[in-house]
DNA sequence: GTCCGAATGAAACATCTGTTTGAAACGATG
DNA sequence: CATCGTTTCAAACAGATGTTTCATTCGGAC
């Protein structure tokens, strides 16, 4: 085992990444992990140097597994329709859903990533903006195509409500049809959250179409309504 | 104290509220409530049997408190341009953002709120959703007054839409200005944060004029959109 | 087989957690 | 003053946590 990663040691890393997911780092001990993994306590220690570490490296493996998948979706938008906002926007929503509702475990992602966002510790700020700085950039760039004198902090608005309601729309899938993501280390699999905010829709495909549509629709007018608003505040790229 | 709530009680209040909105539940031990509240750490005990009663009664009591002032804001909007898509928007924005960002202790809320909406425990879902869905109702119905064949979950997914903005724009607001909100126990009032997202605006009053002039403007032409192509979707209120 | 470093395992460690205890202090009432 | 229930306090409790220790096992190299 020194040319492939020890066993225990992947074993470790997965079932961290799904409790460490679904309980918080705080709502997860290492005993947990290590009994999930079927492996001795002190292993999470002989292989990670403490607890703190081993969140570190699920947090780093699950964001660079997603970055690529971002750049790369984004980049493909770009070259098939340049210029075509209302494409780039589509095409980057239906990825991240397709990316973290469809695939097993795809969820842990935003989920340990809207946590680290929120509630999360600042050592780990880093991480999680290496991620998301070149993202919105893409994001951003594919925006800007066709308004070449526009103010980076606009973008910055725009870029900020595509984000929120991406997480939120995220967020409320597995809210209302997965189990419980809280610290609780019970299994109470359905909160009542799910008779209160009825799900929007009944199964996962169905959810993505109604949302890609829902946010590129609201969103691409928003973003031009916007970009309407600051070019006649600012004609012909006033700096003032 | 009959009658006058026990000091040491109201003092345990606060300083809970202050510190489960800055570190979590789990972030923050009885002992340190205690300690910053000047009481002993049985009182805890004494006055709310446990430490997640005490829990409960801050949400409560945080909760309760907004529910009121968004009502009222909501229903002052309304009241004064009835019918007016865009004034509806716009003073429940500002109300939010006025509240939340400049008072004092004003965004132990929104922290507290949002910490139990992604990651809380599902004893107190009922408690969130007792603010949420009579708040966005009312939007929804300040919206819904010009549409009145609108199918609800439209309705639904245009105020997530809004949802989403409210929350990424408020917390980015928090994270970016002032100090960690995370679990750690000791005080490291800047996170990197600061530099990688650089606040959109320097002081809070510049920042709610253009957040609430963003959200505004984007949501407005978002929902104009949706509604539109609602409307073509389904001429006359068709069922199907 | 012998040896050696890497990996594992059971047990112990120190610390922190929420909670309980029982005695002391308080404040009003008689 | 004596007495009552209420409130505070220091101390202790039982359990969980992250981490460490040290003996044991494993898998090749010689």
């Amino acid at each position: 085992m020194t040319d492939l990663q020890s066993d225990t040691r992947s074993r470790l890393l997965e079932a961290a990444e799904q409790l460490f997911a679904r309980h918080g780092f705080d709502g997860v001990s290492i005993r947990d992990i290590a009994a999930a993994a079927e492996v001795n306590v002190a292993a999470v220690n002989y292989h990670f140097q403490g607890k703190e570490n081993l969140y570190r490296e699920v947090l780093q493996q699950v964001v660079a597994g997603k970055r690529d998948r971002y750049l790369a979706a984004l980049d493909a938008a770009r070259t098939e329709q340049p210029g075509d906002l209302e494409a780039a926007v589509r095409a980057f929503f239906r990825a991240h859903f397709e990316d973290t509702l469809k695939t097993e475990g795809g969820g842990n992602f935003l989920k340990l990533f809207v946590r680290e966002m929120h509630h999360g510790r600042p050592e780990n700020a880093r991480l999680i903006a290496d991620l998301l700085i070149p993202m919105w950039a893409d994001v951003g760039r594919a925006m800007l195509a066709g308004e070449p004198g526009l103010d980076p902090s606009v973008a910055q608005w725009i870029v900020g409500s595509l984000h929120g309601q991406l997480v939120h729309f995220t967020m409320r899938w597995h809210k209302t049809h997965l189990g419980s993501e809280g610290p609780v280390r019970g299994d109470d699999p359905f909160g009542p959250l799910k008779a209160l905010f009825p799900p929007l829709a009944g199964d996962v495909d169905t959810y993505i179409d109604q949302a890609v549509d829902h946010i590129t629709r609201f969103s691409v007018a928003g973003i031009q309504a916007v970009l309407a608003g600051h070019r006649s505040a600012h004609p012909e790229g006033d700096a003032s």
